[in-house]
RNA sequence: GCACCCGUGGUGAAAUGGAUAUCAUUACUGACUUCGGAUCAGUCGUUGGGGGUUCGAGUCCCUCCGGGUGCACCA
C-alpha cells in the first residue's frame, strides 16, 4: 500500500495532463509493470491508444508526451524511455527502492499487508471432511488453499473466521458403522475406521442383506436413535474428529468454529419448506428447485421420503453462517466437479435471502492427479494425507542429516515436518485456480528450483548471512546502493501490490510465483556478491537489502501457510 | 443430447489484451581455498488446427479437433 500506488497515480496524472495538452480527452490507457524489467518499472501504452485520435504515428505521439513529461518531473522517476512500437517506459530512482527496503525493515511482520478489506468479516469454510472416511490428499489440497485464502484476507485487514463443516452422518458413515457393529472392532482407532469403511462399502455392494441393514442404520443415525449402534457411532465420530484436528494442526490450520452436516439437515429442511412454493416446488413427491428456469440444473433438495439432501443441508449451512456471523463474504473451497452444483445452491440461496447468495463465493480448485503411476500405487489408489506427509518427511530428514547444520536433535523432527508441509503446500499453491494439479514425488516435491523448500532455504540462508553481518559489526543502511543489487530491489517493492492483488483475486499462486522470482533474484545477487564483508563500502546497503528480502520471504511464506525456518 | 472447464518446450507450470512468450525440471557443460551447493551460470527445446475482432491475441469471439467434468431423490 502507500507509495507504490502513489507512483502509479502520479504517472497517470502526468499522462492525463499531457494528453489534455495535446488536445485529447476520454482515452483510457494502462500504466503497469512490464513483464520484462528491461522495459522499466512502469510502462504505458498511452501513445498506442491515442495515435489514431491524434492522427500521428504512435512513436511521434510518444515523443510529444515524453517532451511534455520532461517539463514536470515525477520525483520517483529516474528516467523515461520510448521503446518498441511506442511504449513509454519509466525507470524509478534508487532512492525510491531504498525507501521501500527501509519500509520493509520497519514494518517487519506487517510488510506487504494492505487495507483493502479493512473492517470486513470474511467467513471461510476451510475444510469439509467426511468423518469415518480416510483423510486423503484431496482434503489436504482443500485445506491448503483455504488456509492461504484466509491468511491473504487477514493480510488485507479482514477478520477471518475459519470454520470446518464435517460430514458426520451419511450413507458412507452408516456403511462403516455397520461393519464396526458386525466385527465388534474398536472404534477408537482411526485405522480401524478406515478398514470398516472399506468393508462396509464392499458389503453394501455385494450383499442385499447388508445393504438393507446399512440403510436401516443410516435411518436410525439420522433420527438419533439411541442404543448400541449410536454408541459405536459416537465413539467413531470422536475418533475421526480428533484425527482430523490433529492432522490439520500438523498442517498449520486451526478452526474457530465447526458446524456439522447433521445439524444443517434439520435447518435446511425447514427453510426449504418455508419457501414453498415461491422458491422450491413439489415434483414426483420430492421437493426440488427448478434451476432450469435460470439456465441451471434442476435439483432435488428434500427426498420423497422427507429426508434433506446435501442441497438442503447447504442451504441450512448458509443460514447458520449468515445468522451467526453476518459475514461480508462467505467463501467455500470446492472441487471443480461441483462448480455447476454450487451455482444452483447459490441461486436458490439468493432467492431465499438475497444477501445469502450475493455474498457467497464458491471457489473451485482443480482436480488432483498423479504424474507417476508407480507413486499412486505405492500409496494406494487414493493416497492418505498422512502417508504422503510421512513420505516427504523422510526425504527431508535424509537431507537434513546429509547437510548436517548442527540442528539440535530435538528440533530435527519438527523441521523435517515443516519442510514436508512446505513442499506439499507450495506444489498445490503455485498453480492458478481451476488448473488440475499434477502430483509428482520426484519433481513437484523436489526440494530444488521452483519449490517450497527452495524458498525456505533462501530464507534460512539470509538469516545466516545476517548473523555474519551482525558479527562483523555491519549496521544496515539504505544509503548508497551498489549496481549489483538493482535486480532484487526492483522486485522487492512490488510485494505489497502482489499481496493485494492475490487477495482481491483470491489467487495465492501470485504470491508463490512472486516469491520464487524474488528468491531467484536474491540468489543470483548472492552468488555474485559478498554481503557480510565489513571492508566493503556497500555492506550496510547489502545487509539492509538481505534483511528486507528475508522479511518479504517470511511474510509471503506465511500467506501460503508455510513456515520460514531460521536454519535448515 | 445439453451445459461447464481445460489444451503453452520431453515433463510440470507462469504471463490485468502488449514489446524478443517467462520459470522450473530433464539431458549436457561449467562455478568462487571466500557469508549455507536445498545455490549459481550456460546450452538444447514451446502457445492443438482454421477463421474473425484489434494498432497489437497464448489471452476475446466463431468453428473444428483432443481431453476432463456435471446434468432428480449419493455426498
Amino acid at each position: 500500500m502507500g507509495t507504490v500506488d502513489i507512483v502509479e497515480t502520479e504517472i497517470r496524472e502526468a499522462l492525463h495532463t499531457a494528453l489534455r495538452e495535446l488536445g485529447v480527452t476520454d482515452i483510457s490507457f494502462s500504466v503497469e509493470h512490464p513483464a520484462d524489467t528491461a522495459h522499466g518499472d512502469y510502462a504505458t501504452n498511452i501513445a498506442l491508444v491515442s495515435a489514431q485520435a491524434l492522427g500521428k504515428s504512435p512513436r511521434s505521439c510518444a515523443e510529444e508526451i515524453v517532451t511534455f513529461l520532461g517539463k514536470k518531473k515525477i520525483p520517483q522517476v529516474e528516467r523515461i524511455e520510448i521503446a518498441g512500437p511506442g511504449f513509454i517506459n519509466f525507470f524509478l530512482t534508487r532512492d525510491f527502492f531504498g525507501e521501500k527496503i527501509a519500509e520493509a525493515q520497519k514494518l517487519k511482520g506487517t510488510w506487504g499487508h494492505n487495507d483493502s478489506l479493512k473492517g470486513q468479516t470474511i467467513l471461510i469454510e476451510k475444510s469439509a471432511p467426511n468423518l469415518y472416511k480416510p483423510f486423503h490428499i484431496g482434503h489436504l489440497l482443500n485445506i491448503t488453499i483455504g488456509e492461504s485464502l484466509s491468511r491473504l484476507m487477514q493480510s488485507a485487514g479482514a477478520v477471518s473466521i475459519d470454520m470446518a463443516y464435517p460430514s458426520d452422518i451419511s450413507l458412507g458413515v452408516a456403511k462403516a458403522v455397520w461393519s464396526l457393529v458386525q466385527t465388534g472392532a474398536d472404534p477408537s482407532d482411526i485405522r480401524t475406521l478406515g478398514d470398516a469403511y472399506v468393508a462396509g462399502t464392499k458389503a453394501y455392494e455385494e450383499s442385499a442383506e447388508a445393504k438393507e441393514e446399512i440403510i436401516e442404520i443410516n435411518k436410525s443415525l439420522n433420527i438419533k436413535h439411541e442404543g448400541e449402534v449410536w454408541d459405536v457411532y459416537e465413539k467413531g465420530r470422536e475418533t475421526s474428529l480428533n484425527y482430523f484436528r490433529v492432522m490439520t494442526a500438523r498442517l498449520g490450520s486451526v478452526f474457530s468454529d465447526t458446524f456439522f452436516e447433521s445439524e444443517a439437515g434439520i435447518l435446511g429442511k425447514e427453510i426449504v419448506e418455508a419457501n414453498m412454493p415461491d422458491v422450491f416446488s413439489e415434483s414426483e413427491g420430492a421437493v426440488v428447485f427448478k434451476g432450469e428456469d435460470y439456465g441451471l440444473h434442476t435439483r432435488v433438495f428434500v427426498t420423497s421420503l422427507g429426508l434433506p439432501l446435501y442441497e438442503a443441508k447447504d442451504i441450512g449451512l448458509i443460514k447458520w453462517k449468515f445468522e451467526k456471523y453476518n459475514p461480508d463474504l462467505s467463501v467455500v473451497i470446492t472441487d471443480m466437479e461441483q462448480k455447476q452444483y454450487f451455482e444452483v445452491i447459490k441461486k436458490a440461496a439468493e432467492l431465499v435471502h438475497g444477501e445469502w447468495g450475493e455474498r457467497s463465493v464458491y471457489w473451485q480448485h482443480g482436480r488432483l492427479r498423479f504424474a507417476d503411476g508407480k507413486v499412486s500405487s505405492r500409496l494406494g489408489n487414493v493416497p492418505l494425507a498422512e502417508t504422503m506427509l510421512e513420505e516427504v518427511k523422510q526425504i527431508a530428514l535424509q537431507k537434513i542429516t546429509e547437510t548436517n547444520r548442527d540442528i539440535p536433535d530435538g528440533d530435527i523432527d519438527d523441521l523435517a515436518e515443516d519442510i514436508a508441509v512446505g513442499a506439499i503446500k507450495y506444489s498445490f499453491l503455485r498453480v492458478a485456480a481451476g488448473q488440475n494439479i499434477v502430483f509428482d514425488f520426484e519433481k513437484s516435491l523436489s526440494f530444488e528450483g521452483d519449490s517450497g523448500p527452495y524458498l525456505m532455504y533462501t530464507h534460512a540462508r539470509i538469516q545466516s548471512v545476517l548473523e555474519k553481518a551482525a558479527d562483523a559489526g555491519i549496521t544496515p543502511s539504505v544509503k548508497g546502493a551498489p549496481e549489483q543489487s538493482y535486480g532484487v530491489e526492483r522486485l522487492l517493492y512490488r510485494f505489497p501490490e502482489v499481496v493485494r492483488t492475490a487477495g482481491e483475486e483470491r489467487a495465492p499462486h501470485l504470491v508463490a510465483t512472486f516469491l520464487t522470482q524474488l528468491a531467484g533474484a536474491f540468489n543470483t545477487f548472492y552468488a555474485q556478491e559478498k554481503i557480510a564483508d565489513a571492508s566493503d563500502e556497500y555492506a550496510p546497503y547489502k545487509t539492509a537489502l538481505a534483511e528486507a528480502a528475508g522479511i518479504t520471504l517470511k511474510n509471503g511464506l506465511w500467506m501460503l501457510g508455510i513456515k520460514a525456518p531460521e536454519k535448515m
